[in-house]
DNA sequence: CCTGCTACCTGATGGC
DNA sequence: TGCCATCAGGTAGCAG
């Protein structure tokens, strides 16, 4: 569940499910979900303490708690899983046949939150203050924020020569672009993904922020109706598919030209786009 | 400081 | 069927 939107979209589940709950204990069933922090420091910091506040920046989830705070990072592939109670985790976490799988868990008075990711990219990690995580504390403005303001934004542009897909994808400048909505915010905003970020013209700008909240509001929508399940492991943001309109559709009509989207790669990654219309 | 490249992992898919 | 190559919604760490 990767960029901004699924992320905002788990967090508002989570809000009223954690809000106020003691973190009763701690299970590391995969310490590489934690690396390079180690299991005891997590426990140490966590178990007993009251989780004040669930929140975002970027695609990291914040647990704060009374002292210290948790990051939760998906990555590609992570995601949340609730079991009714201790027992039920322990039956079923990472068993053989038809387990689930399930990297760190944590204990609570009315169920258990499991982080899993069987790929082992995504990341649990637990911090004194905030400014120790270097990832969360490098973020820049965060896409949904009230201070992503064009005016900010063209500054922003304006200081970087690269690419503007590169750009996008660099959490330092703006937090919460990932693959897909950058792809998708420059098709909406009829810019080549090529562009410098300082080439742009205020009037470019502009439509590229446009096209950015946008973007990701219209997904957000998406991933709240129906609003994430971790009750079912299987659960996954459904319909997200019909509003894309590069993303993955290599070889099709662009829906405004009627011209083939084309892939392309950029620093290593497949960027879509209409070579057409997108200048 | 910036930029570009690789490593990190596992699973799904498609060609032969 | 089986095997192999390629691809995947992300970031950290490194060299230049």
């Amino acid at each position: 569940m990767p960029e901004l939107p699924e992320v905002e979209a788990v967090v508002r589940t989570l809000r009223p499910i954690l809000e106020g709950q003691r973190i009763r204990c701690v299970h590391v069933f995969h310490p590489i979900a934690l690396k390079p922090q180690r299991a005891p420091c997590l426990a140490e910091l966590a178990t007993d303490q009251c989780i004040q506040r669930v929140d975002r920046k970027g695609k990291y989830v914040l647990l704060l708690l009374d002292r210290g705070l948790l990051t939760l990072h998906f990555r590609l592939d992570g995601q949340l899983v609730w079991f009714a109670n201790g027992a039920e985790l322990l039956e079923r976490a990472n068993v053989k046949e038809n387990g689930t799988h399930v990297d760190v868990a944590f204990e609570f008075g009315k169920g258990v939150l499991g982080f899993a990711d069987r790929r082992h990219f995504g990341r649990v990690h637990a911090w004194d203050r905030w400014e120790d995580s270097s990832g969360l504390a490098s973020l820049g403005v965060d896409a949904l924020s009230k201070d992503f303001t064009v005016a900010r934004f063209r500054d922003l542009l304006a200081a970087s020569v690269r690419p503007l897909k590169d750009f996008l994808l660099d959490q330092t400048w703006v937090a919460g672009l990932g693959n897909i909505y950058s792809c998708e915010a420059l098709w909406h905003a009829r810019l080549d993904p090529r562009r410098r970020a300082k080439s742009l013209r205020p009037e470019e700008a502009r439509r590229l922020h446009k096209a950015i909240v946008s973007v990701l509001r219209r997904a957000l929508e998406c991933c709240l109706h129906p609003a994430p399940d971790f009750h079912d492991s299987q659960w996954w943001f459904q319909g997200l598919q019909k509003i894309l309109r590069a993303y993955d559709r290599e070889g099709e009509p662009c829906r405004r030209c009627g011209a083939a989207i084309r892939r392309i790669e950029q620093s290593g990654r497949s960027t879509y786009c209409c070579r057409k219309c997108q200048k």
